[in-house]
DNA sequence: AATTGTTATGATATTAAGTAACATAATTGC
DNA sequence: GCAATTATGTTACTTAATATCATAACAATT
């Protein structure tokens, strides 16, 4: 069973168009294009207010003709690589990142119990970890920084 | 396909058989047990010199009886909760953890292309994690720290 | 030793995550 | 237009993980 989860329209909001035109932008300048359905998956990103899993988005996607998971995948890794969206890898749901803010380096905070998810700015922990790969000679890196507990909400 | 993994016994050698003490002095201080099966995962991932999936752990079980997926994701979780084991959220394996060594938290250093693990200490950042998670009232938490690109090894 | 509670394992089945491989369509660059 | 590249459709599958229920092992007690 898939999540509960808002729904509304897909047609963006004043937020969501400037998220939408920035990305564009970025996108544009890179030499690659923003198509229906990475829009799409975009979009459905932006709207949620919490993480959502492929297969989420996946049924999203009825409405726009019949979509398989390579479809969502695709666009995912695209958007991934564009970095416009993020992975959490603890729970493999994937967010959307606020292209406006810059490419900001994005850190979550996850309770197990209730599935509340917060990002954080890992501040200057991204530069350690940035010295940390290239002193062993990785480079081209994407960080990783999640904290998994609980919330202090009582769950029953 | 499981991944070519070097095959050798499970007699412990003499490193495993000390982190095997120090583990099972560790558990029985828990008032948990560490028993056949779970002793079989620990030492399977202590004599890989890579993180496994939980997949090929399943398969190097073969040896003890019929096992099945639940049987190597309990005594996966429960060598995990007692901090034996370490799962590496962006590739889904997993690894043994020296308890020698003391509770420490570990973070990885993984290559995309060729799958090469390292892991290192991630030192204060640890301290700055968990404060994050307190002044958001998260607690009992557990930190992924990971750090994914390309080594320097040339990939064809 | 029989009884009860608790923890671990066995076994079946299913859900969810992710990918390989190959065909077709759409774009881009001559 | 034609070739080259890039994106999507489609089928089928592999791997990851969990729910559920039955049984076994262990521990503690009377």
């Amino acid at each position: 069973m898939t999540n509960a989860l808002k729904t509304h329209s897909l047609e963006p909001t004043h937020v969501e168009e400037t998220a939408i035109e920035f990305a564009e932008r970025i996108v544009r300048q890179s030499g690659s294009r923003m198509t229906r359905i990475r829009r799409h998956v975009y979009m459905c990103l932006l709207k949620s207010d919490r993480p959502l899993r492929a297969y989420d988005i996946l049924d999203m996607l009825d409405g726009i003709g019949a979509q398989k998971p390579p479809t969502v995948y695709r666009a995912l890794d695209w958007l991934i690589k564009m970095r416009l969206v993020k992975k959490v890898a603890s729970v493999s749901k994937y967010v959307a990142l606020q292209p406006q803010k810059g490419n900001q380096t994005v850190a979550f905070l996850l309770c197990q119990k209730c599935g509340q998810t917060e990002s954080f700015d890992p501040g200057p922990m991204t530069e350690s970890l940035k010295a940390i790969a290239q002193k062993n000679g990785f480079d081209n890196c994407e960080t990783v920084i999640e904290i998994v507990g609980n919330c202090k909400g009582h769950h029953p």
